[in-house]
DNA sequence: AGCATAATATGATGCTCATCATCCTACAAG
DNA sequence: CTTGTAGGATGATGAGCATCATATTATGCT
């Protein structure tokens, strides 16, 4: 290697990271190569260097999300007590901040809609990783005894997914806020989290 | 008039649909003008007779959205039991069916995550529309009797619009069903529906 | 029948985009 | 300090796109 071992890398990442910013405030079909690319301090010309297609850009960038928003959760599941984290977690999800964030957004209110028309190895990154995540919470809900926490985590993390969609699509920051703090109770109960 | 008073209309009617169509089956940002028109059995050239631009097909697409699957529901709003109207909008909605229509299915899981990104004038067709929507499921509850009825119709929207959403990003059809029948429970506690 | 006109078709324009071939340059190893 | 090469830049290609100017067709009226 001529250039540093992280140098390649590093841009990967870059790139990567600007693409994930682009899908969640344009959407995926109207991320354009040049653009990321531009946006990440270089030409077009480089791009096939680090990825084989568009496709895969959207596909790792996918990926790329969910890691990026999730890594801390995934990193201090099992330390932490369950009941704690679970809380932590839906209090974070169900709140304005969330809402209003562009960047460090959950993936799944962006992209569920546009999972179906998405090339097929886009599609099952994100499934993949959505499992995890679900699998995540269900593991939660099984340490601290609950029954049927695949079910219980899926509706769960249906009900604030959404919340911050319909959030998202009320322009009244009051309503919004009214909605999130209706689900964000209800979804404690469901998780048997206010008891 | 030299051709028959309905005929443009019926055009416009025929081209909406497909652009419905189209943007239900591949998302807005596919939408191609010439594809539209050629499935409606016409040319590209026609399009501006009908509409102003693209934006303003895709604002009234999304208007004929919501008309073609809720006229009914808001036709006979007023006559029937609101308790049966709720329960057999809710079984229709957090249904199998519905999560695998392509055609006619509701606009809002399909679109909500992109409204943040369309135009203003199709982002605020959507908000009257949806307004519309809780607005009808409010008017419902408040003839139960049930109070808080503009927060709890949205967020019994939000929880089905988020199952429906997730149910369509999942491939296995047992554990979609089983996601719908516990959300479909859930929001039927939510409204009262199940005393 | 023939005409005026509304509805649609043909074809052009200029733009954006993904992809690729080729060139350039910065860097690490000698 | 030279040199081979990996990372990135320049520029080209061809496709798809929205929009519009102009031509053609179909229809109801006279």
């Amino acid at each position: 290697m001529r250039y540093s071992g992280e140098h390649k890398a590093q841009t990967r990442r870059r790139v990567l990271q600007e693409a994930a910013a682009a899908i969640r405030s344009d959407g995926v079909d109207r991320l354009g190569v040049a653009q990321v690319m531009a946006r990440a301090g270089l030409t077009h010309g480089g791009f096939y260097a680090h990825f084989a297609s568009k496709d895969d850009l959207v596909t790792q960038a996918i990926e790329f999300m969910f890691e990026d928003r999730y890594a801390a959760f995934f990193a201090n599941l099992d330390d932490t007590d369950p009941r704690v984290a679970l809380t932590r977690f839906v209090d974070r999800y169900v709140s304005m901040r969330h809402r209003n964030a562009i960047d460090a957004a959950c993936p799944v209110p962006v992209l569920a809609g546009q999972v179906p028309h998405l090339p097929e190895a886009a599609r099952a990154r994100f499934r993949l990783a959505l499992d995890r995540l679900t699998g995540g919470v269900a593991g939660l809900l099984a340490r601290m005894g609950a029954a049927d926490v695949e079910i219980t985590a899926t509706a769960a993390i249906a009900e604030m997914v959404g919340a911050i969609a319909m959030a998202r699509v009320e322009p009244d920051d009051a309503k919004a806020q009214r909605l999130l703090d209706t689900v964000r109770a209800s979804v404690k109960t469901r998780l048997s989290l206010d008891a």
